[in-house]
Order: structure tokens, then sequence, then C-alpha cells
DNA sequence: TATGAATGAGTCTTCATTCAT
DNA sequence: GATGAATGAAGACTCATTCAT
């Protein structure tokens, strides 16, 4: 999925990256239903090219997803190990959550992503918050995360706030001050209250 | 919007409800891709019904939306006279996310909507934030909830978690814990904090 | 096609006379294209008044060409006995072209109406050309009118002058003017030219 | 307009002359309301690709006027200069009536065109009306043709002709003896009529 | 291998005609 | 008789995918 069989040659794989940004950005821009035609226009090649290297619109898009998740989905095994398990989580979230707000782009195609394409992007996702249970699995038992909450529940709130910020950001909230609710919310809930 | 000019002949009231119903069915599990033969089919009349009811797909959206929006905008207008304020609010977040757990449909399309059809559906959701910015603005005055955050920020998370519900809630998430994390996200940090 | 099998009743009467003024304004305004829906609507009677009166389009676009032929016909069947057989012609001739220029109306979809619904109208117009074809005759015996033309030709002309005066009425030709050029046209070339 | 950017590859030319010829062969039996489906059919070729040469039937029908349009003005610029200011007008009406003639395709779409499109196709006529303007006042000038008429006349007279040729051509008018009555109506008129 | 033309099923919408009230 | 709702076959246009050059 990753590796490919040959190296490219160099214009192969200049227009495989050509393609890749064109499509992430028309994506971002106007979801999934951009024409195949228009991003490959975007790319500056023909749509019989796009079809080479990404096989179906799916095809593409899982590519796209990928290069996207790939890195964070490392990010978070890194952070397996880290001392701070509480520390470790809130990182983590705090780098979605910058992500999300900077990268400004198909995290929500990711999380919403109509019951069209899914399968395989699922999958994809899945290995996601996978790691993410561990991160929170390790910050309840180190009590900085509360325990009444599961990582199905962790998910849920996560990747709202993520989909909010995204259609949001444009409208004045404020990532910090989001992320701000979403983390007091998190912590135990004081003996007293 | 809600009073018809004349009361419609029975066969057109309810080929209009099987309609409204087979839309708010598909919409919620496809998305606005769905095909509008598709709706009609469904609903057990030609496509030339749905025209005569729903001259556009957008207005068909539309009447779906409103259909969802207006009982919970009216909820809101009533609790804007509630005696204690942060009560209202949280009462007001709880109807939302019970909504969205057990109505469990178009919801998202809502928050998230593509950048295709909006105008009027952006003007009619608007109304509904207004209402919680209400809500908001007096709750905090109250000393109910925390003051560094703002109507685009509660918005935000809101907004996220109904999406998230909507989309978690056959992966095990439970909106009662997923809501207490907001409520206690929300709440004004301890002072010791 | 004109009798009636019965004297209609009152309101019968009224709606089928709304409705033909109806849709002669229409098709005039519109061409052929327009809806029944539109007409109907129009006239401020429901589309299955319509069609109780006209059973399909090209039965009520024939009413429509018959209400505006007809009293020509007669015109012309009555100039069959003038005295002065040039003179007539030539009167026919001017009052087709002042009602083009008045009445300003569907003459132009009874003279070009795509190949669409024809056969009807074809053979009602067939009628007028015939009554004109006995005036060019008795015209031609008595000397007014060039001898090396016949019916169709004058057909051509005549019809083409309809025509081009519905068309080009608003944009400056001045029905005379142009009635002049055709009425020397006819005329029996001098013997020098 | 004749010039293409690119020489377009062989059977992309290919496709574009049948859907040319078949679009202009329709146009001219059934008006503008046959189905592009049907054009793209009798042309052999998918509507797909009917659509890649010409994205609107507006568009196509465009392409067909000007096709006929073209060389009939050049030929008016052309006869500009000609020595005879009479004999060249009535050369170009003859030219126009012999096409009509024998093409015998959609002068009348161009000349009658339904409320409908128009907009660039009236754009496109204006020019050739414009032309036959030049050479009506040069003609009027030398004393060819009457006085006593305009441009607006001219083209009423002759766009009415066209359209009548077209119409009765298999009826029996014989272009030429209906290019007679023309002519001579368009003669100054003798100074004791 | 890249290009861009062709394909054809599918989308939304329209409307002549039929039929229940 | 009138009404207006329902029908369903098109129509114009789109686009993912395939294929000739």
């Amino acid at each position: 999925m990753v590796a490919e069989s040959r190296p490219l040659r160099a214009d192969a794989r200049r227009n495989r990256d050509r393609l890749l940004q064109a499509a992430r950005d028309a994506f971002a821009a106007e979801g999934l239903s951009v024409s195949l035609d228009e991003i490959a226009r975007r790319a500056g090649v023909g749509p019989g090219t796009l079809y080479r290297h990404f096989p179906t619109k799916e095809a593409l898009f899982e590519a796209v997803v990928h290069e996207r998740l790939d890195p964070l989905l490392a990010e978070a095994r890194a952070l397996r190990r880290a001392d701070d398990a509480g520390a470790a989580l809130f990182a983590f979230v705090e780098r979605l959550v910058t992500d999300a707000a900077t990268k400004a782009d198909l995290i929500d195609a990711i999380a919403s992503a109509g019951a069209e394409l899914q399968t395989t992007v699922a999958t994809t996702t899945a290995g996601l918050w996978e790691e993410i249970g561990h991160l929170l699995a390790r910050a309840q038992a180190s009590g900085a995360i509360r325990d009444d909450i599961d990582i199905a529940d962790l998910t849920a709130v996560l990747s709202g706030v993520l989909l909010a910020l995204r259609h949001h950001a444009n409208q004045g909230a404020n990532p910090h001050r989001t992320l701000a609710i979403l983390r007091d919310g998190l912590r135990p809930r004081p003996a007293t209250a």
C-alpha cells in the first residue's frame, strides 16, 4: 500500500505527487464531490494519468487519507513509551487539534465521509483510534484522566471537536479554548463534586 | 412554514409525509448524495410527485432540516426564561444530545453539510446557535459556566459532540458519558487548579 | 370540429374561452413550448379542465389556429366574387399583412411550426392557400398580376412576408413599405423592362 | 472561430464533424426541439462526446449557425467593393436565396428561432444584416433600388422569402420566380406609376 | 508512458397526460 | 364538471472509467 513495486521514474513520481497535492486541496475545498477531471486539471495532467496512478476515485482518496494519517499514527506510537502518560495523551490531542486547525483540510472527510467510500478508509482510521486507546488506557491507569469513560467516548468527543474546529475555525472559535474545555472535561472529577 | 395555506388533500398529505420520511432516512444514511429518484422510489411515488412537493433537492433538504430544528428552536426559546440559567443550558444541551442519539439522523448533515447547498439551511441553523448563545450568556452571568469561552467555542464543541455521537453511537460511545465530559469541561475551573 | 354536440353549460363555455385566450397569448409569446400547466394557470383553471376541453396539446393548438384562420378564410371566400380581381387580391394581401402586424401573434407558429405538430394544422392552412389561389388566378386572368408566377410562388413570398413582419415589426420595418415591395413585385412587368 | 487552438486529434475532428453534420440535419428537420441524445445517436457517438465538443445545446446550435453564416458574411464583405452596386445587392440576394433552396437547412432556425436561445445567434445574424445594409445603401445611392425603403424593410422581406422558400421549396415554389417578384419589387418605381 | 477523447449510466428536472377526490 | 395530485417517460448535462493515439 505504501511501498511501490519499483522506484517509479522521476516524472512519474512528480506526477503522483502533484496529483496527491491537487487531490488534497480539492477534497479539502469541495469535499468528495470534486470530479477527477478537475483534480487532474489542477495537477496539470490528463485524466488518464490520474487513472494510471490511482485506479479508482476511492484509491485516490485513500492515498490522501494515508498521507495525512500516517505521520499522526507514527507520532501516537512514539508516545506509547512516554513517561508521563497523562501528558502524552494531552500532547497527542493537542497535536490533532493543531493539525485540524492548521492544515485545515480533509480531517472532516475522514471523520464524516458519507456512507460512500468508507470501507478502506475506515480500516485506516481504526488504526489511529487504536493508538489513542492505548494512550487513554495508560493515562487512566496513571490517574491523569477520569475513569468513567472509555475509548469510544474519547473518540466521540475528539473526532467531534476536530470536525467542529474545521467548520467553525473561521467563525471565531479559538482552538485553544475549545481544547481547554475538552481537557478539563477529561480530568478526574474532584471527590467532592 | 408549518401551516400550509390549504389543508392539502389527504393523498397529497400522505405522499408528502412519506417523501419527508424517506428523505430523512436516506439523507441520514447516505448523506446529501442520495439521488432524488432513489428517495422517490423509497417513498413509493414517481419522481414527478417528489418534484411537485419539493421543486429542488435543496427544498427537500431544507424541509427535512426544518422538521428537525423547529421543535428544538422552540424549546430553546422556552428555556430563555428559566430560573436557573445554568440548569437551562445543561438541559438544552442534554436535549440536543439525546436527540442526536435517538433520532440519529441528519444532525450531521446540518452541522457539516458540505459547501454544497447551505444558504437557507445555514440561516436556519444560525437561529439555533443564536438561542444557544442567549442561554450561554445567562449561564455565564450566573456563574454556572466558565467565563473564558464564548458562543463560538461552545458551538464548536457542541456540534462536534453531536456529530461524534451520530457517528459513534453504534460503536459503543455512551451519550451520557460523552455528555459528562462536556458538562465538566464547561464548569468554571476550581480556583486551585 | 367546430360544432359542439351540445351547447355547453355557461361555465364550461367561459372556461373554454378563457383557455383559448390564454393559449393564444402564451403561444404567441413563448411559442409552442409553453407548458399546458402554465396555460391552465393563466386561464385560472386546473390542468384537468384544460384536458377536458382539449384532449391533447395539439388539439388546443389547432383550436387556436382555427380561431385565427376561420375569419380570414371567410373573408377570402367573400372576395371570390369581387368585381375587380386585382383589387381583391391586393385587398386580401393587405388584410393578411395588417393582421400579422396588429394581432401580432401566432401567425408564425402557423407558418413555421417545427415539424412537430403539423398534420392537422397543415390541413387547415391548406384551405387558406387554396382560396388565395383562386384570387390569384382571377387577378392574373384580369391582367392585374404578372403571369409568370403561380400560387406556390405567391404563397412563398406572402407567408415569408408575414413571418418577417412578425419578427421585424418591433425592429422598424414598416408594414406598408414592406407591402409596397410585394405589390410592385407582383405587378405585370412593363413590356420594356 | 474557424482556427482551433490546436489541430485536434484525428478522431476528435471526425466526431466533431459528424456531430455538426448530424446537428445540421436534425435542426433542419425537426427544429430546435430535437434532443441532444438523438443528435448524438445519429452521429454515432455517446452523449458525453457531444458534451465534450459542445457543452450546451446553444453552443451546438451556434456552431451550426456559424458554419452556415460565416461564408455568407465573407461573401457580403467582398461585394462591398463591387463596381455595380445594384448588381452587387442582387447578386447577394440571389446567393442567399440559392443557399436557402439548395442547402435547405436551418436558415429558418436562424431567421425565426423561437424566443428561446437567441442572444449569441442574434449577434451573429446582426452582422449579416449589417453587411446587407451596406449593400442596400450603395445600391440606393446608385439609383438601382427604390428609395422609399430602408434596411429594416429589406431585412423583413428577405428573411421572409428565405423562410418561405425553405418551407415551400418542396411544394412547388420556384426560387427564381420568387426571386423575380422580390427583384421587381425592389426596383425604383417608374415615374409614372 | 502520458494524453485527452469516448463512453454510457446516472443526476436533477420538466411536462403531457391520467385519475382520485 | 372541475380540481389538482400522480405518473413516468424524456431531456439536458455530468463524470468515473476506459481506450486510441
